[in-house]
DNA sequence: GCTATCTGATAGTGCCACTATCTATGATGG
DNA sequence: CCATCATAGATAGTGGCACTATCAGATAGC
């Protein structure tokens, strides 16, 4: 197929294909002649991949090439491959957030702490990872925002917390085991990562709002009354 | 406190500060004098707010603002803020996907699929809330984008994920019973929501990078054994 | 008085994800 | 054969966003 076909099939403009391709996102087409260019399937599913990743996984250009990049790398372990998709997928919070940058000596965020406050918690749980890792250093920067908004007692509901995360994980790797043969088994990881975020994100706040409702709402009718879709 | 206090207190720069005065995340200081304000511990802590919304929950200034809005308002009730703040913080380009536009018949991106998966589920938790709100629609934007890109045999796992979201949102609400005294509650309600979005993916990547390695990895390193759940 | 700091305002910066436009070439069809 | 259309590839531009720079004029505190 040609590029305006391939267009028409995932919903991205041409121009927008051409710019993934100039990124490094999506391998050009085939050249059948000086400007004529052939797309099969696997530019349709990569196209695919990449919208699901950026629309709704919230990553940028650049974090889907990286992506990317460990998908299409063949060379690698595979349990090499599987710290390193998840390692690499920490959406935006990932960086740095420049948290203690002042360093006036007044206030670190209480980075440190939560820091170890972290290595605790990986220790107790025997989990097997680096502790220095981006994974462990973004759940130390959420605590320690917490902290400094003045919720740092919402550390003790961590346990709860890392037992959901247990069993997330563990059905993670469940669904991978029964569905995803070896050649899939990267793009899966790094798939259901990302979308499983906003996968679980999306349940929570569907079940916060019914906890809450149940809670201190509940003026007997059932649901959010009023609950104007938008503004 | 002036403006410079205030900036060395919480690290962001002056300027920026005036910005967000500027976009109403944060009051102006009271003036002392036509060119003189001053500013207090609700501005420090409203800075850290809005610092922690921003780089740890990854929201625009729009997002904050809205955010701010629903915390400030004191007639807000608890449950409607949920709708509104854990609603509204898809990260940047959260909003519409924009997933089925191209709607050339050939493909909705199996979003009308994903909607009655939804709304299933939520009949069958009982979970009172609205179907058609914005969470709900983001669980189904997810779990279409996993059919999307050939993984729509991932809506398997959800039921172990709402058991998790369940459970996450317990711990929620217990802590916000166990410690958050009333005048607080919309903003608890809010960072934790953020927040705890951010937190639960860092754990959910340990726990990922702990999972696979004892099914994939642990090649003569540490802990060699496999020790996989079942199958 | 002198200097550092302040308010409030306007304009500018840098990044990012596209998007527009152009040339030259080849495909398609009557 | 020739008109019309799609295409590759290249360069430049756009719009949104989160700041950031600069300035004038006023004040604080020594």
């Amino acid at each position: 197929m040609r590029i305006g076909e391939l267009s028409r099939r995932t919903g991205v403009s041409v121009p927008t294909i051409k710019f993934y391709v100039r990124e490094g996102l999506l391998p050009a087409g085939r050249l059948t002649s000086p400007n004529q260019a052939a797309y099969d399937e696997t530019h349709v599913r990569r196209l695919r991949l990449i919208r699901a990743l950026m629309d709704v996984g919230g990553l940028s250009v650049a974090a889907v090439r990286e992506v990317i990049t460990a998908v299409d790398d063949p060379e690698r372990p595979v349990h090499a491959l599987l710290g390193e998709a998840a390692e690499r997928m920490v959406p935006r919070y990932g960086g740095e957030p420049a948290e203690g940058e002042e360093g006036d000596g007044e206030e670190d965020g209480g980075l440190v702490e939560a820091r170890e406050r972290v290595d605790a918690l990986i220790r107790e749980r025997e989990w097997r990872c680096f502790p220095g890792s981006l994974a462990a250093e973004a759940l130390a920067v959420a605590l320690a925002a917490l902290g400094a908004v003045g919720h740092e007692r919402f550390a003790e509901v961590l346990d709860d917390y890392a037992d959901a995360a247990e069993r997330v994980a563990r059905a993670d790797l469940e669904y991978v085991g029964r569905h995803v043969v070896r050649e899939e088994l990267v793009e899966s990881v790094a798939v259901g990562t990302v979308l499983g975020d906003a996968l679980f994100a999306a349940l929570r706040r569907l079940a916060q709002i019914d906890a809450s409702d149940r809670l201190f709402g509940g003026k007997g009718e059932k649901g959010t009354e009023g609950e104007k879709e938008k503004e």
